[in-house]
RNA sequence: GGAGAGAUGGGUGAGUGGCUUAAACCACCGGAUUGCUAAUCCGGCGUACGGAGUAAAUCCGUACCGGGGGUUCGAAUCCCCCUCUCUCCGCCA
């Protein structure tokens, strides 16, 4: 969430800002409830200051308030708690607006309502050339007995999967050689909750707006995670963290879990696009002077895995359209899908700077000064998508898949899926 | 699921209706002094919001002792509801 106060003194910045992203931000019913918190908070308050006075004589006298005193103060405090009721009101409906309003973009994220106006920043590793035409993951999967989806279907439903198997061992793999790979370069392993309260997805603003992506268990203010930034976010809510400890360096594992509301008919087939998928996060907390550079760094870290893979990917810079509700600034690192000769997103990695700390509450203290923190966070990576990469870019003519290098002491040392 | 005990500032922790402007200690910041990896002494030190101030410094006010209600002229303190933590019992992978 933005602050009020910056909304208020940089209003036509703002609404610019945010018509860029397609939000149109309506300026004039904020400042009518701006100016009128602010006139009822001046109000009420010296009412209570009135009413301290009376008290604290009637303290020093050290005796009780007669008939007269009692009838006028009496008056008084009715009349602060009228006011003192309209004040909540107008400050519920100041959050309510505040809540539903998304993050400003960076200056360096190009104007574009949609992703068509994405900038490619640079392009690694080496396009597979196949003299066949090659196999998408689904064939493949079913061929070497990977997955099994349509028993997943009859089980749960459609878009969620069984892993089997060498498949099912692949994903075990992945998950791990991730894992590792990021604990020895710094971040604090965590598993976390699979669920949170509703307060932990404020925090990171999937909530109030987006409840119909989740997936809400009845009769509870709980909600299935749709990425481990939620608890890892939220677990210094309320907190304030010493600028000697900062960054804060995460990786988590966990499930996710995303109704994808509104995407029938988008990428149904195979597991692109899963009710139910594993996935590597990283999270980062740290000060507003080094939100940008470690914002870098989480995003290198995320394509070194993809490098230590050897799978082909770019990398590109979100345009204002395209950069979701909480982000200030995004890189999505895509990968090469051959069956479908293009770049596949597989994490985005993303500076929130305080914009999720504002609404969580998390804070840092130097020297007497206390500021929010910056909160930054990606996928390091999702780890059906990498299976379906490495199962169609490493696919050979024979039928088998090769496995990289580096996973292959996570996959029983074994070189091939045959 | 049952019973009991708790929740106070960055941390530990005192405080059972007005003497609290929340003690004390630790941590932190500034200064002084002595000089063996530091010690001692002095001082400072909560957050949010509103107002004054060109601004910074600062000053004034209001609220905040887990959350929400209530009683009272006055609540950290009394009452009600809720959440969480700990201990014991039960059940359980």
């Amino acid at each position: 969430m933005l602050d009020t106060n910056f909304i208020f003194n940089n209003i036509n910045e703002v609404k610019e800002n945010l018509l860029n992203q397609g939000f149109k931000f309506d300026s004039d019913s904020f400042n009518v409830v701006y100016q009128k918190r602010k006139e009822l908070i001046t109000q009420v308050e010296a009412l209570k200051q009135e009413q301290n006075k009376f008290t604290k004589e009637i303290s020093k006298q050290k005796r009780k308030p007669n008939e007269k005193e009692l009838l006028g103060i009496k008056e008084l405090i009715e009349k602060i708690k009228i006011l003192d009721s309209q004040r909540k009101l107008v400050e519920d409906d100041l959050a309510t607006i505040t809540l539903g309003i998304p993050n400003l973009c960076d200056s360096t994220v190009p104007i574009g309502k949609n992703e068509e106006f994405n900038v490619e920043i640079t392009k690694y590793g080496r396009i597979p050339k196949f003299d066949y035409e090659p196999l998408d993951h689904t064939e493949i999967g079913k061929k070497l007995n990977l997955f099994d989806l349509e028993r997943a279907s009859k089980i749960t439903g459609s878009r969620f999967n069984i892993y089997r198997g060498e498949g099912a061992k692949l994903e075990r793999a992945l998950i791990n050689f991730m894992l590792d790979f990021h604990s020895k370069n710094g971040y604090e392993e965590i598993f976390p909750p699979f669920i949170c309260n509703d307060k932990s997805f404020v925090g990171t603003g999937n909530l109030p707006k987006f409840e119909e992506d989740l997936f809400k268990l009845s009769n509870s203010n709980y909600y299935l995670i749709p990425t481990a930034e939620v608890p890892v976010t939220n677990m210094y809510a309320d907190e304030v963290i010493d600028k000697k400890n900062l960054p804060l360096n995460f990786v988590a594992f966990s499930a996710c879990f995303r109704s994808e509301a509104g995407s029938y008919g988008k990428d149904v087939k195979g597991l692109i696009r899963q009710h139910q998928f594993n996935k590597v996060e990283l999270v980062k907390i740290t000060s507003e002077e080094n939100s940008q550079e470690e914002h870098e760094k989480l995003t290198n870290d995320a394509c070194s895995i993809l490098n230590e893979l050897e799978l082909p990917y770019r990398k590109v810079l979100l345009c204002t359209g395209d950069t979701s509700f909480s982000s200030n600034k995004t890189y999505d690192l895509e990968v090469w899908l051959p069956s479908e000769k293009k770049y596949r997103e597989i994490s985005s990695c993303s500076n929130f700077k305080d914009f999720q700390a504002r609404r969580a509450n998390i804070k840092i203290k130097s020297n007497n000064k206390v500021e929010f923190a910056n909160t930054i966070n990606g996928s390091g990576l999702a780890i059906g998508r990498t299976l379906v990469a490495i199962i169609e870019n490493f696919q050979q003519k024979d039928g088998s898949i090769k496995i990289p290098n580096k996973l292959q002491p996570y996959f029983n040392n074994k070189t091939h899926i045959k």
